[in-house]
Order: structure tokens, then sequence, then C-alpha cells
DNA sequence: TATAAAACATGACATTTATCATATTTCATT
DNA sequence: AATGAAATATGATAAATGTCATGTTTTATA
């Protein structure tokens, strides 16, 4: 693990994406004064489910999935997180230990605020605490519409609705291939499956020229096709 | 729909189950002075996916069932709400139209706060902005929770888990039948699945005297067995 | 560049779940 | 109490998905 000191809070751009944005200068500088930063690489841990997080964490570079360990043994993704996004919160506001675990997708930078800074922001800042609560109240929101997907729909339409939901939120390379890029997998952690049943439906989508792939990269052809997949 | 007026907000009992309680009497004496209050028979809806709420409810007395109709025609149920909860504050707070549906699975008590006065105070008191992000982030597990099971778990676990979670959470009658009735149906659109394959899982945990059925009440008989279904 | 490990891919088959048909029971209403 | 509608129950079968085996391709690393 790499520690290192990076720019100030204040000038950075990155918190225009997330709820940091509210903060005024002042309460920047502070927190910028303690913040620490890290670099992770792909693959590794930022926290574990069940640990106990000592501050949160604003995603400077990179993407991580947050996945959550079923009784059964398997891992399900239940986000991912890009650049911009704040990492942590959720735990922190109910006190809580962790519910699920964040780890790298590619190379990242991270910055980590204590605790203690946030949460006196949290106390005395209202229009923090709404922004949280905003953002929050969206992930509810969508988190309820994965319940529904899960629930209600095949495999076939989870991936086809996987793939468009990467495309629109992630966008996709100079080439047209998906710009985050997930293992079969990491497919199937995301879907609720096997990975076996996410090869075949690749491949099957394939056949019929909804995407094509170029090595483990997919590129999406007809995007109009694949809302219709039933 | 019927209109009444109830007791004043600051002597309700109720309030104590919910982030009301941070309000001062002052505060809670204003809301009273506007809130009004309306009761809903067995089956009707409160609200539905789509609409625009005006403010929040507080439910007084009863159960509903929070749902959502999936692209499919199948109705999801998200979650259930007793007395003692509030309704609505998600789709308030992200000022977007409802995303669920609120249908009574019995006679029901509602006050409705409207969205002005509400948003006085979550702009004004930070402990009670607090405490809806507090339950907010609560919920927000639970939904995490909620789509790792159907992501990995089978109908019978499924099942099992909810059984538990409805004797764990809203407790039994003394007949010791659970005292949220719900229809196979019901039970179906919790765990996602068909309602004959409800039905089909019901009759087996009774042989497997897991359960018992007076009517459409079931009893859990042994609770160990159902934490252990595979 | 060689080599092993990991990821990807596909076939064969088992299991789970959905669908459709059809009884049976329960419940509200007359 | 009679009656029809809704809910519950069960069988037969189809469809979806999981599991295991095995082969191929890609990737990382010596």
């Amino acid at each position: 693990m790499l520690w290192e000191t990076m720019g100030k809070c204040e000038q950075c751009i990155i918190k225009q994406f997330n709820s940091l944005k509210t903060l005024t200068n002042e309460e920047l500088v502070r927190i910028s004064s303690c913040k620490t930063s890290r670099v992770v690489k792909k693959g590794e841990t930022i926290f574990e489910e069940g640990e106990t997080l000592k501050g949160i964490y604003c995603v400077r570079d990179g993407i991580c999935k947050l996945t959550k360990l079923s009784s059964n043994g398997k891992d399900q993704i239940i986000k991912l997180v890009v650049k911009g996004e704040l990492l942590g919160q959720r735990s922190l506001i109910s006190d809580e230990s962790v519910n699920l675990s964040a780890i790298a997708l590619n190379d990242m930078e991270l910055c980590f605020i204590p605790k203690s800074e946030i949460m006196n922001d949290l106390q005395k800042n209202t229009n923090f605490t709404f922004d949280i609560l905003r953002e929050m109240a969206i992930d509810l929101k969508e988190a309820d519409d994965i319940i529904v997907n899960m629930a209600q729909k095949s495999v076939r339409q989870r991936l086809a609705e996987t793939l468009i939901y990467i495309n629109d939120s992630f966008g996709t390379k100079s080439d047209g291939t998906l710009s985050v890029l997930l293992s079969r997998e990491d497919f199937a952690n995301i879907i609720g499956t096997a990975t076996e049943s996410t090869i075949r439906v690749i491949s099957q989508f394939k056949k019929e020229k909804l995407i094509a792939t170029i090595g483990k990269q997919i590129k999406i052809i007809d995007i109009e096709g694949l809302r219709r997949v039933e």
C-alpha cells in the first residue's frame, strides 16, 4: 500500500462530481490538511466486508467493484464505483462495519478523509448532509430497480441491461469497446448467474449480431436490439 | 377516501419510532397544525409508481407493501412498511416521482405531512436530516442484502428467509401464526417467483414439518430447520 | 520465447423453476 | 345455506439455468 501526498481538495477537479462540492472553501482547506492519499493496484482490496472504516474515500482515478459474499460462497457485485464518487459513506453514517468489499478493477488513486472531519461537516453543513442524503436516495432507487431485475428478468435480459448500463454510464473507447473492462466472471457476479451461463449468453449475443468481442473486450453493435432482448 | 382530524403530533406515540422523534416540540406543533389524516382500507392504493407526492405519510396503524411493476408485467414487493414508519421520504428528497406503489395489506390509518413543512425541517434541523439519512443508510444496506439473496439463493431459501424475516420483524399472534397475513401471491412477489412455485414450496415445508398452515395463515414450527434450508 | 496459469468456450447432463391445465378449498355475498 | 369468485393446491410438461468435464485461447512471467 502506497501513501503519498497529492493536491489540495479545494483545487481538486474531482470534488465537483460528489457531495464534497457543497463544502465551503474553508471546510475544504481543513479537510485537505488531514486527508491522505493512496494508490491501489488492479485487483487489490480497498476494504473488506465486516471491516470498520475510519473515514471515507474519494475516488480520484480508476474504477472499483463493490461486492458482497453470499452464504453459498459466491460473490455478488452490487455496484461499480468510478472516478469522482465517494466510497464508504453508508457505513460511516449508520455507524456500522461496511457491508460490502471494494476491489479495484484497474489501478486507482484514492483520497482518504478521516471520519472525524466528515462527521464534523455532517453536523454543521446542512447543504453537505442534504447532498449526501440525495445521493443515497438515488442509490436506494437504483437498488430497488436491481432487485426487480434480479427477481423478474432472465439471465439474457439481465446481461443485456448490464451491457447497456455500462455503455451508457461509463462510455466506450475509441474502438467502440466498453471502457470498463470486466471479466466474464465479473459479469456473472453482476447479473447473479454462473460464469458458464454468462459466457453462453455472450456467445448467443455474438451470433445474433447484438455485440462483437475483441479478446475479452465487448463492443455493442445493436443497442436497440439489446433493449428488445427477452 | 376518508379524511379526518386526529390527535396532535407532539402527543402522538407513533413518532418515537421514526425520524419525527428528533423534531422539537415547537416543530411538531407546527407540523400538527397542517397535517391531515387518512383512513385506507385493505387492498387500497396509497400512492402509485410514477405519481408525484406532495408530502410524506406517517403510518399510524396497519401495514402496507411497496411494490414495483416489472416490464414483464409482474409486481415485485420491495418492502413491507408497518405502523410507526414513514412513507415517501425517498421521493421527496430526490425530488422525483415515487418509484414504488404503496398498497394497504390491512386497514390503515395514515397522517400526511405536506412537503413544504418537511423540507423546512430538513433545511433547519440537522438532527432530523441526519436521522432520515441514517434510516436511509439502513434501508440501503437491507436492499443490498435483498439483491444478494435474489441473485444467489434458491426459491426454497428465499421463502425460508422471508418467513423468518416476517416472524422476527413483525412477530406472531397468540396462536403462533405470523401476524402479517400475506397471500401466496404476495409471498411469490416478495421472493420473485411464480405463485405456483411458492405454493409448492409451502407444501414441501409443511411435509418437512418446518411450518404448519391454518387456512392461509402460516405458523413456523421449526425456525432452526428453516435457517438450514438449502 | 517458452511455459504454466488463468480465462474463455462449449458439450452433456442434472436440477430448478415456469407454465398450463385442472381440481379443490375458502370466502364474501346474496 | 346457496352460489360464484378468488385463492390455494397439484400434476404434467417445457424452459431456463446450474454443474461438471474438457478443450482452447489468452495472459503473465520466468
